[in-house]
DNA sequence: ACGGGTAAGCT
DNA sequence: AGCTTACC
């Protein structure tokens, strides 16, 4: 029987007398067909057009004599030199582990047949055994010469003495699986980026179009940046080279690109899109990217090129804007102002790239991806191949995922609510990752114990990195230090992701069970940690998992006394956990579990916590809980009042901007698929999908609708009224003033802890008959008592 | 192709 | 109750 990988075996990339030789180069004799040739000129056919996409493009003299002269479709591949080119190859090739993975557990054996594989024979591996029995299928060929000593510790401990110039401009990508050792990167944004590039050769379309091809192939990159490339650019550039008849070939040695449709998660939303894999060259979006970044900061309201450079800083003061429905009209009458613009759109890639991608870069030293892989994959997949790496190295089998799930997670309370202060935060460093560390966890499957290992050397290996660039930056190498500084977070990206993915139900070494012993240590390590603040005259205000926020007694004032209480805490957590000090306030205002606000020492409000800051709501809503919670925090009710007031009076006389009471979503499927759902009964109308049908969208998965509540009254269903934010006219405002009032009275409900009932409602009151006066009105600031009384609760105390 | 739990708001 | 958003 032929398994999977025997396949992959039989197509064997080395080949030769000694079989140690890999790959150094390949020519190509059909769309499926290559003939690989290694440093002697032997030479061996290979079949797998899947396996093309992973060569990458190297120094061609190693080639010289091998190949026929004069052959256009030569190409080249750098695997022989390096054990991890060698790697990179077959692991590539190697389609898709898991589902070889998959195979063969299919093909069980034994008396049950469901007792999957457990180990292959070391001495003889050849042979794999399963938990009770024998022997019975072919694994890996003699493995000799396949997984010879490499990876593990030589490719992925060595990187930190490749002095990688971190150069955005000019990587050194000698050891990136890149093969030129000089990588050239093209940033460009859309079609007008590219008539920027190709300024001086302007003409016709065809003419354009044609130079941009001649254009890539010219400058030879490995990288193509571009700011949402996938679903616009590439496609775009496509399209218009088949309606012209000019070959898209944009890949080296004139090649085209390969597309398939492929999908990217960034937390709960998956976009689809259409991947370009263009032979020899590594595509990289700088849209996903962004994305990638703002799972963790949630801090951008608009993914788009312009909105991305301000909120980075690097959109330049004279930067040229231009209207999109200008555009035509500039092509015709204004050209130099369209290049420049169009050539800040590079700039600004360019500049979002070095910001955002060096993480992949380093990743993809470490992994066995290629540089744009690494920027496609998930966290799951970057923790699994390192472990899968090493048990193939050890010729050790791999086992299954568990089924299950896991039950515990952070601990998370709130002690205290109301305005208080001060206030100090301090916070367990690196909490899982200590824990794993320090209480051994491993999964139960990893036999080998590579699980902790990892994590070990991913730990030093970023103490190093840290170190490296704290060096580099007295010595006054600023931008040595800032690569070993992007290394060290690259490894801190890995180092945090694996406690995910020991709960990760698809994981091949997930373990629930020790999932649940890191999130149930932590939790006694929180517990321990507010009876120690406690211990020493400290009002804990708020846990939740590793942070806690709490008032220092009254004798502690100064900011040394605060970090000396800290370190004293932190001084009798268990060995291997240490609490850092992360921050003073002045004030804050503990709402709810997870919601938030902090004022610092500069009187800079923090405002946390979906039910304060919720991208989902309007804009002014937003807005209004913001500059409410400000008041607040100064305790001016009067200004509270006013503010309530202002937005009253905005929304009244059609005083908001369109920008700030549209509300965006985006949609999950279909508009067919909808309309089908909703005759079925599956689900209940959506305004969305309803404004997308009215105005003859064509929608698909991911797209995003912005919209706002036209019209008057309350009396029907809002679905109705719904319209596009591009419908409203500043001339003739049509948003529904009702229904806005109403949403600006949800918002103040967010204020009604904090004032007596009698006098929330005089706060919040449109009567104009009597002016407003804060006199009387008392703020409570402890806000413990305002909620709704639970008799049942009594019993705890 | 795929990290996790906890928590609040909205429909 | 189920979905979305946010915190860590």
């Amino acid at each position: 029987m032929e398994s999977i990988i025997g396949d992959i075996v039989n197509n064997d990339l080395l080949f030769g007398k000694d079989k140690e030789q890999g790959i150094v180069g390949a020519y190509q004799l059909s769309d499926t067909q290559i003939r690989v040739f290694n440093r002697n000129g032997d030479s061996v056919t290979h079949h797998d057009d899947t396996f093309f996409p992973y060569f990458f493009l190297s120094d061609s003299s190693l080639l010289d004599g091998f190949v026929p002269e004069g052959d256009e479709k030569f190409w080249l591949v750098k695997l022989g030199g390096s054990n991890y080119y060698q790697y990179l190859a077959i692991f590539k090739s190697w389609r898709n582990y898991r589902g070889a993975l998959d195979s063969l557990n299919n093909r069980r054996f034994g008396e049950s047949a469901d007792q999957g594989i457990q180990s292959p024979a070391i001495e003889n591996s050849s042979h794999i055994y399963n938990k009770g029995d024998a022997v019975t299928q072919y694994f890996l060929q003699s493995g000799k010469t396949l997984f010879k000593g490499m990876i593990f510790d030589d490719l992925y401990r060595m990187q930190l003495d490749i002095e990688t110039n971190y150069n955005p401009e000019k990587r050194d990508g000698a050891s990136n699986g890149i093969g030129s050792d000089e990588i050239i990167i093209v940033s460009f944004c859309d079609n007008r980026g590219w008539e920027a590039v190709l300024h001086s050769k302007m003409g016709s379309e065809r003419e354009l179009l044609k130079a941009a091809v001649a254009l890539i192939g010219e400058k030879d990159p490995d990288v193509i940046e571009g700011h949402n490339i996938f679903s616009f650019d590439l496609p775009y550039l496509q399209r218009r080279c088949e309606k012209y008849g000019i070959p898209f070939s944009i890949g080296r040695n004139n090649l085209p690109p390969k597309t398939y449709p492929s999908s990217i998660r960034f937390a709960e939303r998956s976009i689809d899109y259409t991947f370009y894999d263009i032979p020899g060259r590594h595509v990289i979006d700088t849209l996903f990217l962004v994305q990638s970044y703002d799972i963790s900061k949630r801090s951008m309201q608009s993914y788009g090129l312009k909105a991305v450079a301000k909120h980075f800083g690097f959109a330049s003061p004279d930067r040229t804007y231009v209207d999109y429905k200008d555009i035509a009209a500039l092509w015709e009458n204004n050209h130099a102002k369209l290049l420049a613009y169009a050539l800040d759109d590079v700039r600004e890639t360019r500049a979002l790239s070095s910001l955002l991608s060096a993480s992949n870069f380093y990743l993809s030293q470490m992994l066995p991806y290629t540089y744009a892989m690494t920027a496609r994959i998930g966290q799951a997949a970057k923790i699994e191949v390192l472990l899968v790496r090493e048990y193939l190295r050890l010729k050790h089998s791999i086992p299954r995922p568990t089924a299950g799930q896991q039950h515990s997670g952070g601990y998370t309370e709130v002690f205290l609510k109301g305005i208080l202060g001060p206030i100090v935060y301090a916070d367990v460093e690196s909490l899982y990752p200590s824990i794993m560390l320090s209480y051994d966890i491993c999964p139960k499957s990893d036999e080998l114990k590579v699980f902790p290992g990892v994590l070990n050397d991913l730990k030093e290996l970023r103490f190093k990195a840290k170190d490296r660039s704290l060096k580099e930056k007295e010595c006054g190498n600023k931008s040595l230090a800032d690569n070993f500084d992007a290394m060290q977070s690259s490894f801190k990206i890995v180092i945090n992701a694996m406690y995910g993915y020991l709960g990760f139900s698809g994981g091949i070494f997930n373990d629930f069970a020790e999932a649940d012993r890191v999130t149930s240590t932590g939790q006694s390590i929180a517990k321990k940690m507010i009876v120690e603040f406690e211990a020493r005259g400290c009002r804990v205000i708020e846990v939740d998992t590793d942070g806690i926020l709490f008032i220092p007694p009254p004798e502690v004032i100064r900011e040394t006394d605060e970090r000396l209480l800290v370190s004293e805490v932190s001084a009798l957590m268990p060995e291997g956990i240490k609490i850092g000090f992360d921050g003073r306030y002045r004030k804050m205002i503990s709402y709810m579990k997870k919601n938030y606000a902090l004022l610092s020492y500069e009187n800079v409000m923090i405002l946390k916590g979906s039910s304060l800051t919720s991208r989902s709501g309007e804009k002014f809503g937003r807005d209004f809980v913001r500059r409410g919670f400000e008041k607040l925090l100064s305790e001016d009710i009067e200004g509270l009042h006013n503010l309530f007031t202002e937005y009253r009076n905005k929304i009244l006389n059609h005083e908001l901007d369109v920008t700030e009471f549209t509300k965006t979503e985006s949609l999950k499927s279909t508009v067919e698929q909808y309309a089908e759902d909703v005759k079925s009964g599956k689900r209940s109308k959506a305004i969305t999908y309803e404004i997308a049908i009215k105005n003859g969208l064509r929608v698909t998965k991911g797209d995003r609708i912005t919209y706002y509540i036209s019209g008057t009254g309350a009396g029907s269903a809002s679905y109705e009224k719904g319209k596009l934010s591009t419908e409203w006219k500043k001339e003739k405002p049509d948003e529904n003033t009702h229904f806005y009032l109403k949403r600006l009275d949800e918002h103040c409900q967010k204020f009604l802890p904090f004032f007596k009932p009698q006098d929330f409602s005089m706060l919040f009151s449109d009567d104009t008959l009597f002016s407003f006066s804060a006199e009387g009105i008392e703020l409570i600031r402890d806000i413990r008592h305002t909620e709704s009384y639970n008799p049942g609760s009594d019993l705890a105390l």
